[in-house]
DNA sequence: CTAGGATCCTGTCAGC
DNA sequence: TGCTGACAGGATCCTA
């Protein structure tokens, strides 16, 4: 669930929390959501995070990154004198830790702790040394983020699949970098673009529209702080819903267009479910 | 090569 | 209450 702006939030947030410390242990309840020896982490301190897409890169002063995708419902929780969580919103953001939904623990020398908590386990952390981080074989696949591509690019590169729906092709990572199920549907609700039409019959300047589109829900939401603690749980306790401060399609099945007025339905394509405008969308 | 469907896994919710 | 099926903010693998 996580998509580029929830990743980039966790980037800085988590950051500002760990860099410079020391990694003294790592507790691995899952064996498949830690891919290989913790041993080489061990001791590391934290010298940077990088993020690719929607992958996070955590660079230790020793020559080895970790490499974590969170999937569907990774998050990334850290506990010390601050806080901070990120990723799939849930209660385990406020939960007691580790938890039943905890897959790994990194121990700070200091006495902080990281949890990296996925309710599916499909994510995974996994030590690589640092100069072959750029030849990892899901990052070195992946496109141009839309903020590294024109017009006439994102146009080629949707030709290439001109027989599927444009909503499958805006989330094939290889196409455009950091679009998931919610940004999708934002970015052709901006560009008024039916997520059925093939690829192939965008033009060059509905291709346009939609990077655009792209670059300005992502936006948005990095502003909105992405699916954060501080937006999950408002200051009176109560939950909020973070997708209410963006969100003009997504999960507002059933609600008023605000362009139009029409109602937001929600079908399905390519298996995703879809959410749009049937009057604005074309 | 592309397109489409199954698959990994746990949990929740609607409906009977 | 218990069961069943659908669904879930991702990506890969397999088949045609």
């Amino acid at each position: 669930m996580p998509e580029l702006p929830e990743v980039e939030t966790i980037r800085r947030g988590l950051l500002e929390c760990i860099k410079g410390k020391k990694i003294s242990d790592v507790k691995i309840f899952c064996d498949k959501s830690f891919i290989g020896p913790k041993e080489v982490i061990i001791g590391a301190k934290i010298l940077d995070i990088r993020r690719f897409g929607k992958a996070l890169v955590i660079d230790l002063n020793n020559e080895v990154s970790i490499i974590c995708h969170l999937r569907m419902t990774g998050q990334m929780i850290y506990r010390g004198a601050q806080e901070f969580a990120g990723g799939h919103p849930s209660d385990n953001f406020v939960a007691e830790l580790p938890n039943k939904q905890t897959r790994v623990e990194f121990d700070f020398e200091t006495g902080e702790k990281l949890f990296f908590n996925d309710q599916r386990k499909f994510g995974f952390c996994k030590p690589i040394q640092t100069e072959e981080v750029l030849k990892d074989k899901f990052i070195a696949s992946l496109a141009p983020e839309p903020w590294a591509m024109k017009g006439e690019e994102f146009y080629q590169r949707l030709q290439r699949h001109k027989g599927a729906p444009i909503k499958a092709v805006i989330l094939d990572q290889k196409v455009i970098a950091g679009l998931g199920n919610i940004y999708a549907d934002e970015a052709l609700y901006f560009a008024k673009i039916h997520p059925e039409r093939r690829a192939g019959t965008i033009s060059p300047d509905e291709a346009e529209l939609l990077l655009e589109g792209a670059r300005t829900v992502m936006e948005r939401s990095i502003e909105a702080g992405g699916s954060t603690m501080a937006t999950y749980r408002k200051a009176d306790g109560t939950k909020g819903n973070y997708l209410d401060l963006f969100a003009e399609v997504f999960g507002r099945q059933g609600k008023e267009c605000r362009r139009c007025g029409a109602e937001i339905v929600k079908i399905k394509v390519s298996g995703r479910g879809t959410h749009i405008c049937e009057r604005c969308q074309k």
